[in-house]
DNA sequence: AAACTACATTCCGATACCGGAATACTGTTC
DNA sequence: GAACAGTATTCCGGTATCGGAATGTAGTTT
């Protein structure tokens, strides 16, 4: 993984609210919707580009997808310091940290410990 | 200054090199020139772009333009943040050991201290 | 002031990216 | 299997970026 590409992947807003999002833990797609109010295509092709170069990993259970970022041992050098940066920086600013207070709030109906235990399949997961 | 006008200077390979280099203390154009090979046009107008974002500062001596990062007092946090990260990720690739090696190799005719006490006025800067 | 050095800007074509509308795909439910 | 939910892709126009050639500008030397 070049480094220049991860400053790529992090230069737009969109993809740094995701990322954000992603360092608490794995998401589906409709969660980033809910949280940052944006459309879906919009949501889906970031979260494409993301994965296109590596920086989150995905897999499909049931009707939803899953996003995460990758697993820490597995993580380069490099994308763990500019993660652990990244974190550093949002934790102070209003819109990431407003991101967060929305995620809390969600029941998170489709994480992967409840989807993987059947709980929530077709009931919906953000509502 | 915004987080992601950070990370969008540091998404070019140029700017990064640029940057890198100015990690170590002000340059003027002509050094970077010599280091990193590149025309001039694409030099100054890397250069340029970062002044305009604020990531750099840029004052004239003579026929020289001095580049260097903002004084640490006055760099906002995330871009603080960000530098010492990029120090270092740079620190284990070879292209940016191969910079401040040939950094290291110039006599830096003008650099700022001696640019101010006039050695090295009109003797050409890096040959 | 003419010639020169160091640097910046403008003009141009090529490419990449961004966002939205529409459509396609995958898996589930009835 | 038809309808549905969640997600991805394609198509498109707009905009930003990138690099190079040519030109412009600021300051210096003679």
């Amino acid at each position: 993984m070049k480094l220049v590409e991860i400053y790529q992947c992090l230069c737009d807003e969109t993809r740094l609210r995701l990322l954000n999002l992603l360092l608490q833990g794995p998401l589906c797609v409709c969660h980033f919707q809910s949280v940052l109010g944006e459309p879906q295509v919009k949501i889906s092709k970031h979260l494409g580009y993301l994965k296109a170069r590596g920086l989150v990993t995905a897999k499909r259970s049931g009707n939803w997808v899953i996003y995460a970022l990758p697993a820490e041992r597995t993580r380069p050098v490099e994308l763990k310091a500019n993660l652990a940066c990244l974190q550093d920086c949002t934790a102070t600013h209003a819109m990431f940290k407003r991101d967060l207070a929305r995620l809390k709030k969600l029941d998170l109906a489709c994480a992967p410990a409840q989807v993987a235990s059947g709980i929530g399949k077709g009931k919906g997961c953000c509502g």
